[in-house]
DNA sequence: CTGAATCCAAGGGGATACTG
DNA sequence: CAGTATCCCCTTGGATTCAG
């Protein structure tokens, strides 16, 4: 599906009436995209390919999230099949998180995003410095 | 770089140290997360993909979107080195926008995205169906 | 035609405290 | 241990108006 040609062509026929309408597909499209760009969901994701993990093991292999919001993400991810909870009824509590069949293909494409965007940081970088300098000389201090 | 496995595989050792640390490259591979999550960016990358557009001929094709988030997408885009925004000082006024080099190659990372979800949308779909049916049986109304 | 400025509502997301 | 419940702030993004 969506034949690409070669890095870097600038023109293409293809693509996107996938974006450009809103029927049903469409729309579900967009919440991939949303999900991708939720704060910590493809850090889970990423994490919990590395290894399923326990609730607390997720939460202290990710600096900087909260309860709050893992808990949040990880119900988002186990609510879109990508990631599965698992729940051991003894004391103390013990829950694992796994990644699903799915949520390992998700992982295998958004990689490719990462992969991308390490590759292509100090591009963009530039870009943005060259950028905030013609700002600067237009809007003086 | 991130050597991967075949799809569906569960179980990986490579990935995103790179989003668990928070040094500055892993600060700025967030940042490309946060753009493609932005809800107009890709669209607008997609559509400057099929060819290249003025400001009014880019707001017809993208059905939804406002005055205001597509000029703030286009300048976020511009920053990053993905769009060129061409002047032509004439009147009326005249602004071409064509998807760079750089924004070509995101394009083609991205569309791998959204062939997943295109491909994936019906396992979701269901794998909500069921998260929400069981939801309904343990919090009856 | 191509924006910039302003206003405003909705939701994302952090901090903290409490619970089984 | 594995969450829930509150509070609250800040950003995102739509509508509308003004301007070159």
């Amino acid at each position: 599906m969506a034949a690409r040609s070669s890095d870097g062509d600038t023109r293409r026929e293809w693509v996107p009436a996938v974006l450009a309408a809103r029927d049903d597909t469409t729309c579900r499209v967009r919440e991939v995209l949303d999900r991708v760009g939720e704060k910590w969901a493809v850090t889970v994701i990423a994490e919990l390919g590395r290894k399923p993990r326990r609730y607390n093991e997720l939460r202290r292999a990710i600096p900087g999230v909260s309860q709050r919001m893992l808990t949040a993400t990880l119900r988002g991810l186990e609510r879109d099949g990508l990631v599965r909870r698992t729940v051991h009824p003894v004391v103390p509590p013990r829950v694992d998180y796994e990644l699903t069949p799915l949520g390992g293909t998700l992982l295998n494409t958004v990689s490719a995003l990462l992969d991308w965007a390490v590759e292509h940081i100090d591009d963009v970088d530039g870009a943005r410095a060259e950028y905030d300098g013609r700002q600067e000389v237009a809007a003086p201090g």
